[in-house]
RNA sequence: GGAGAGGUGACCGAGUUGGCCGAAGGUGCUCGCCUGCUAAGCGAGUGUUCCGUUAAAACGGGACCCAGGGUUCAAAUCCCUGCCUCUCCGCCA
């Protein structure tokens, strides 16, 4: 959420930010809404003061003796007059929090400006693409005739964009998550943390899944819980309405979680293989840090991120998102998109984020400076990487020209001793 | 799932015959004093949030004692609902 004085105040601001997303929104009516709440406010507020001095006087009078009837009946009437009032304010403060809650982040100033993915900008490129002397084939290719990724039985068991891994895809995976965590535990300074997969309406709230992007989440039937989407979501909350110590930001959690996502946007766009699932592992960084240095921390979780791929020795490239492609709550991102030799495509892996305050000022979560006051911390997040589309990544360049697959170095601790598939 | 108990500020803990209670007291914390050092001691201060006002500090006012409703001129205190925690029983990975 966007600071209300900001929109109020700053209003320019406000308007270039969505012109530069391309974002249509309804500010007229914002401002209007906003006007009349707080009109409402300070009606109420003006009479609850007169009844609270009149009940005071009241009960000085009982004290002596004296019942002051007709005071009584005067505030009876006022108590009518308030709830009047307070039922105006609510529908109006209703209408206010539906509009500023589905309105997106302000891109920070050196986001590159541009309607779609083609204006995004590409920042870096780390090693290279290897060099096959046979055409290397897609992952699910790979994936079937080595019977580790069996796609038609899990349409059997459940649907369409699910995976059963067998064997060494099974394996594969749950290495890539041990390597993940450790990684990052071990060398990057994260805390580790497994929480909840499914969440409340509070929770979603807080990052800004909702109330926008309902129709991307799976709910629970009967219960207002979610399947999380990104494990950005509860480890976000974990300090939902806290005020933290200013000493001890930047906190930094890692959690492997699987994510669930109805990708109600995608229909017929890349059914085949791993791509894009309604269930994914994915490894997760998670930061909160202060205010003056989040986009130092950005540029760190980034390269936390990329360290993953160096270490397994994959090409990819890291592009910085234009204000058309940036998240909602997003004031600047960068992709991490790794190369895939079977595909000839580069694919995000990873996205990393930084919300300033617009998720902080959602899920009420401050620190207490020195001087005694609070303000809104920031929180970024990061895939430190996306399981699934490790796996394509491993699958499709460590392939060998006879349909094997090779393990990469870094991995050889987490393979039981393999070094080579089949 | 059944039976009971309870949810107060960073923490502990008063307050339940409704009325200057945003809330005693203690601990912690901050600042100052004192003391060879440490420990102890002394003094002062120490919630969040919203609206208004202001250049700002300050100030005025509203709200908040788990959440949401209700009763009342007035609720931390009474009533209802929900959530959560604890104890016992049952069940279960």
């Amino acid at each position: 959420m966007i600071d209300p004085r900001i929109i109020r105040e700053k209003t320019e601001i406000v308007y270039e930010s969505l012109e530069k997303r391309g974002f249509s929104f309804d500010m007229e009516t914002l401002l209007k809404v906003d006007e009349n709440r707080r009109r409402l406010i300070q009606e109420s507020e003006k009479m609850k003061n007169i009844r609270n001095e009149l009940s005071n006087e009241i009960a000085r009078l009982k004290k002596t003796g004296s019942h002051p009837q007709d005071k009584i009946e005067h505030l009876r009437g006022i108590g009518k007059q308030i709830e009047d009032t307070e039922q105006q304010l609510k529908t109006t403060e209703n209408e206010w929090n539906n509009l500023v809650l589905i309105m997106p982040n302000i891109p920070h100033d050196s986001v590159p400006v541009g309607h779609n993915e083609e204006n995004n900008q590409i920042v870096k490129f780390w090693g290279e693409k290897p060099a096959f002397d046979f055409q290397p084939k897609a992952h699910w290719d790979i994936g079937e005739s080595l019977d580790i990724l069996d796609f038609k039985r899990a349409a059997k068991i459940t649907g369409s964009r699910f995976t059963l891994y067998k064997s060494f895809g099974a394996l594969l995976e749950r290495a890539l998550i041990n390597f993940m965590l450790d990684l990052h535990t071990r060398e990057h300074g994260y805390i580790e943390v497994l929480p909840p997969f499914m969440v409340n309406r509070e929770a979603m709230t807080g990052t800004g899944q909702l109330p926008k992007f309902e129709e991307e989440l799976f709910k629970i039937d009967g219960l207002d819980y979610f399947l999380i989407p990104t494990a950005e979501v509860p480890v976000t909350n974990i300090y939902n309405d806290e005020i933290l110590k200013e000493e001890e930001l930047p906190i930094k959690f890692v959690a492997y979680t699987p994510c669930f996502r109805k990708e109600a946007g995608a229909h017929g766009k890349d059914t085949r293989g791993l791509t894009r699932q309604h269930q994914f592992n994915k490894v997760e960084l998670v930061k909160f840090t202060h205010p003056d240095n989040s986009y130092n921390e950005l540029e760190g979780l980034l390269l936390d991120a990329e360290d993953v791929l160096k270490r397994l020795n994959i090409h990819y490239r890291v592009s910085a998102l234009c204000t058309g492609d940036l998240g909602f709550s997003s004031a600047k991102t960068y992709d991490i998109e790794v190369w895939l030799p079977g595909q000839d495509v580069y694919r995000e892996i990873s996205s990393c984020s930084n919300f300033e305050n617009f998720q902080a000022r959602r899920a009420k979560i401050r620190y207490r400076k020195k001087n005694g006051k609070t303000e809104f911390v920031h929180t970024l997040n990061g895939s430190g990487l996306a399981i699934g589309r490790t796996v394509m990544a491993v699958m499709e360049n460590y392939q060998t020209i006879d349909g094997k697959i090779n393990v990469p170095d870094a991995l050889r601790p987490y393979m039981h001793g393999i070094t080579r598939f089949p």
